[in-house]
DNA sequence: CTAAAGGTACGAATCAATTCGTACGAAACA
DNA sequence: TGTTTCGTACGAATTGATTCGTACCTTTAG
């Protein structure tokens, strides 16, 4: 039996990530949507954008109701397991995988505002209290 | 006059970034002991390495010391900036800048012990006091 | 001196992601 | 009823990273 990549957790890559995020946000959308959205901050041709919903759909990321002309996509992938996966990954190959020497450097550099350092202290408490 | 892409931030590719690793926790070395450590984890082949070293050379992340006919090669991306810049870049393309957000996918996955957290949380005190 | 071992240089193949041109069908509209 | 507009499908070019084969030079062992 022929294996099929289906199985293990799948791993957006940056363009595909994007497209996501946008889903996530908004909910089921045109590829016209989509790429208005993209377009906000970057360029992006409307093809462009179609073919990589074509081949993210083809990888089971999206599905889509094809019922109208104007095909509507939605993520299949869940955003809060998706972005863990990721940072899971990113903080092996960046951090050895130590939260700790991530966070350290996360709030060493000055751009985490006195603000969010209050907002996160708090959510520690919460969390420690949960946990109880 | 040509535009020289030297100016800006480099951002290593995830290959990069493991050579970066090695020479940045046992300091300057040939690509014969940088592509042994490589090996320890996953299959290289010894040219690959070296291609990739004389690339990242070229680009200007790594030098070398062509004296002897090893060539002994340091990186010139310094630790901290570099794991920084990565960090903000992929925060942004994940969290959407959010630290906090990062903040609460990271503590709320289970995988951060209760003793980082403690050590998490005596850190931010400290930064606190720091920062008075 | 000669062969084997260990280096570097470098072009080229490969692979994945992304971009884009073109063909063509459906819908809107003048 | 054209004809223009908007949509999908899809092959192919492009791009960047990575891998790898091969040529060739230097050192070392015999």
């Amino acid at each position: 039996m022929k294996e099929e990549k289906s199985n293990n957790q799948a791993e957006p890559t940056k363009g595909e990530l994007e497209i996501l995020q946008v889903l996530w946000k908004h909910g089921p959308a045109t590829v016209r949507f989509v790429n208005d959205i993209l377009n906000v901050d970057r360029n992006v041709i409307y093809t462009s954008t179609l073919k990589t919903m074509q081949i993210m759909t083809d990888k089971g990321m999206l599905g889509r109701d094809e019922s109208s002309m104007k095909h509507v996509y939605r993520a299949l992938l869940e955003e809060q397991p998706t972005k863990g996966l990721l940072l899971d990954k990113f903080m092996d190959a960046t951090f050895n995988g130590s939260a700790k020497t991530l966070l350290m450097q996360l709030l060493g550099n000055g751009k985490t505002s006195r603000n969010e350092l209050e907002e996160i202290k708090s959510l520690l408490n919460k969390m420690e209290n949960d946990e109880k």
